[in-house]
DNA sequence: TGGCTGACCTCGG
DNA sequence: ACCGAGGCCAGCC
């Protein structure tokens, strides 16, 4: 689906468009699809325009889970609430079940 | 224009 | 098992 042609940024952005709701998925994952497990600094990166796309970015964390990206976000917790509000339990910035709510790209795609 | 930073991860010692 | 450093690409000053 996705040419080779496409930039690290688009196809970041194809596979967080393709979360499924109450899922979520880390960096490294992504990056790691894509065949660039040392640009996973880069994904979160892409995140950073995902503003203006459809990219659920706060379904995006890090590997331990941590909502690292939060204070991207516009209020302090709006991350969170959106993640409790799709059914992931979330202490603080730590989600709770993350091997469970955790979504692995190459496993549907 | 050139250079630094940044929502991270992996490898090496 | 723990700690340190590197790497990647694009946007912004």
């Amino acid at each position: 689906m996705q040419p080779e042609t496409l930039n690290f940024f688009d196809k970041v952005y194809q596979v967080a468009k393709q979360i499924p709701y109450g899922r979520v998925t880390s960096y490294g994952a992504i990056a790691k699809y894509l065949g660039a497990a040392k640009s996973a600094r880069m994904v979160g990166y892409a995140m950073n325009g995902s503003h203006n796309k459809d990219v659920p970015a706060h379904r995006v964390v890090n590997r331990k889970g941590l909502l690292t990206g939060k204070h991207h976000f516009d209020g302090t917790n709006l991350m969170q609430q959106l993640l409790e509000s799709e059914g992931i339990k979330v202490k603080d910035l730590q989600i709770q079940d993350f091997d469970k709510v955790f979504w692995d790209p190459a496993n549907n795609l």
